[in-house]
DNA sequence: ACATACAGAACGAACGTTCGGTTTGTCCAG
DNA sequence: CTGGACAAACCGAACGTTCGTTCTGTATGT
């Protein structure tokens, strides 16, 4: 007990740098396999072959299938929580405000969304609708992740003269609007035709909360 | 070949019936199966049972699962293409013609998409985004589909004196959030919460528009 | 020594598809 | 009207694959 707490602290041991690095490249691997082939296309076997590892190391570190894509969920989750942007944010005047809030908005579709990792967590999304093991698993998570980002961009934009709760709203929105445009390939093949929907719709927003 | 057309007019030959029935009552089996069970559980077993028809008579009607998606989708697709809304529609004053929108947009999401039918169509888009050979069949009956509504729509709406540039943009919008929105079961578990999404999503909207 | 990392064979179950056989309407010659 | 050829509707067994999982054995770092 004492002794993993300790070495949590310090530099891992090798077996454990090994174990880390396993999994790692196995997620890797489930994350480039979701974008490009699809949930229902996305086997044990593709996974192996694609992460480079053997049958046997994958069902060491990932006992089900279901494991493994609660471990990936996780990991997609995790790096869109960071801050919003870096660098300085100029707010002062009006016109500001909204350039920097369209900015952020383009910024989270290009960065976050419409990424391989975006895609991977929307074939997750998707499947765990049905896949109610997976759900159990997993929906808390989900959750907890909506509230988190919530609260974060709601610290963002406080100061704007707009309601807490409106904010929340307003940012919910902006999710499901993003989500929702990375399912608009097949109907608009037209990536600057997308690009063009995001923008007008960052101005909307902008327009909204400035 | 006269036959045939005559056939087509006049009722349809009693074994031309019996194929139509078994063809409506698979596609029906399926669109049930893919809102309860999603993409990747949407087996031939599964509709079989569902639609409560021999594996032989399928099989016969429908020679590969692909076909049966194809299908599957432009049956889906077909009826969203009538008309909005049936009853009178007042549209004299700003007010009521906020409200008209605001409610056309509330019966988009409640008759359209947060049903059986539009869950089920998105499982199938989703699948397509990856399965190519679905894609190759299907992606012209999507991108179709989105300029009949796009047109119907700015139809509709034409005469409050926004440009149709504008308003192609607008309801595309629409439909790219009220999409997104079926995905948000997993990050918002309240229906009432995804409601109020919606209402104030139409009134930004109507907002804009009015 | 021992636990963990890794390897790969083998498992039954379920998948979508193929195929030979049976039933049932349709249609025209007699 | 009627009989019989024909095509379409329907049936279910069987096919070869692939799925996720289980299990036994080996290598390696602690």
């Amino acid at each position: 007990m004492e002794e993993a707490l300790a070495r949590k602290a310090g530099p891992a041991s090798r077996k454990e740098q090994q174990a880390v690095v396993a999994r790692e490249r196995i997620v890797h691997a489930v994350v480039e396999c979701l974008d490009q082939h699809g949930y229902a296309e996305t086997s044990i076997n593709r996974i192996q072959e694609r992460a480079g590892i053997s049958r046997g190391a994958l069902t060491h570190h990932f006992p089900s299938k279901e494991e493994l894509m609660v471990v990936t969920a996780e990991r997609l989750l995790k790096p869109t929580l960071v801050p919003l942007r870096k660098g300085p944010r100029p707010m002062a005047t009006p016109e500001e405000r909204k350039a920097t809030i369209e900015a952020d908005i383009v910024w989270m579709w290009e960065r976050l969304v419409d990424t391989r990792e975006g895609r991977a967590l929307l074939e997750i999304l998707v499947a765990s609708r049905t896949d109610l093991a997976l759900k159990g698993r997993i929906s808390e998570t989900f959750s907890r992740w909506n509230h988190t980002i919530s609260d974060s961009l709601v610290v963002n934009y406080l100061g704007l003269g707009v309601a807490e709760d409106e904010l929340r709203e307003i940012w919910t929105m902006c999710r499901v609007f993003l989500r929702g445009l990375n399912t608009q390939n097949q109907f608009e093949a037209d990536e600057q035709a997308r690009r063009a929907l995001v923008r007008s719709f960052a101005r909307m927003i902008a327009a909204r909360l400035a």
